[in-house]
DNA sequence: GAATCATAAC
DNA sequence: GAATCATAAC
């Protein structure tokens, strides 16, 4: 059961925790420890009360936790861009800004409030099983900006898909799903192999031509 | 579909092909290619007309065949004896003999008639899961001496569980069974992989101390 | 990691 | 060999 709480201990004592990135006293920016994409980092809000809510709620009606929270995400995309023009010198921060998404898990695995910010590749070899994928390339993967509170109590405009409000409801159905590139959208159905090798080509074009090497980022594991 | 003709070359022109052990006009005598125990050989009749029935019929009525084949079957014995000893300088005859069994499969996977001559100890690394093992550890394995042809059309002491007769029947039930340690009877369930350990202690039990070094009959795949 | 399914099956 | 299930889950 403690497992669920494997953030708490960086929450209360970010300083020299491996992985960590950033820390004040609101928020700690960590690497993902089993990252999902080329890049992968976490905003973990150090709020004492707010750290328990499920991300789907936690902020509803608080305008000023999210706004506070956007800022620590702001920063930690400029982490993510920082780093791969370390590794891509012939990039922009434009090629990666539009090709990195945040959010939170509907059901999430791990207790403590976190936001994932992450490339949209789905390149790494811990992304080693259907539920991993569609846990980040479905509707289970909540977009922190829809987040968002809202003044008006009118919802019309929706994207129903997501329903951030029951939004776990269907979350186990999504980690079932088919799977669909996230590139371009073809159907691999249940063929996780054949998915992987697909977005290996799509890596390579995505990332190829700037002036990286890829085969230092071959899967070591 | 050509799979199950793979014997058909080697009762054409036994010479010289790989794993023949002995042939005459009636008979071959090979190595099984993917054999389940230490020594698995195969008697296989070259009449023409038999080859091509099922070896729950085969001897029906026939005991000049049937005679003519235990002749082969008692040859193939010999063999694996003899092989045994040379590997195992410290163990008799009767350390093997009573440790072999002979039969055939109520549902052959190769259609060119076949009885399998082995050592009991379900001891190599070509045994790879549950179907394999229970097609030679339970009655999916009918003994050749059940198919001596009886002159009485009285059965009354037939042991049903084999059931020579419609023998087909269960077969599939068969290999679908709970593992059982052709031993001892110890029950594994399903768990493959505790049954391949227990055997593994059993066949130490069993081998060791003739004189051979178990260390060379590790698994090599 | 291991059992199951599909494949190959000796 | 690969998908599924169970386990672990960051």
């Amino acid at each position: 059961m403690s497992f669920r709480t494997a953030f708490q201990p960086i929450i209360d004592k970010p300083e020299g925790k491996p992985g960590v990135l950033f820390y004040d006293d609101n928020a700690v920016i960590i690497e993902d420890k089993y990252p999902k994409s080329l890049r992968h980092y976490l905003v973990i809000p150090r709020h004492a009360t707010k750290t328990h809510d499920h991300p789907l709620v936690a902020f509803d009606d608080d305008s000023e936790f999210y706004t506070l929270t956007k800022k620590y995400v702001d920063k930690c995309i400029d982490l993510v861009v920082s780093s791969l023009l370390r590794q891509f010198p012939d990039a922009t921060p434009d090629t990666f800004r539009p090709f990195i998404q945040v959010g939170v898990h509907s059901q999430p695995s791990l207790s403590n409030l976190h936001i994932h910010v992450m490339t949209r590749d789905m390149w790494s070899p811990a992304m080693k099983h259907k539920k991993h994928y569609n846990s980040f390339a479905t509707p289970f993967f909540v977009p922190f900006a829809r987040l968002e509170p809202r003044e008006s109590t009118d919802d019309s405009d929706d994207d129903n898909d997501n329903n951030v409000g029951g939004g776990a409801a269907n979350a186990d159905a999504w980690l079932k799903t088919g799977l669909r590139c996230c590139y371009c959208g073809t159907d691999f159905k249940n063929s996780f192999v054949g998915l992987k090798k697909h977005l290996d080509k799509e890596f390579r074009r995505k990332y190829g031509g700037l002036g990286g090497d890829l085969d230092d980022l071959r899967p070591n594991q």
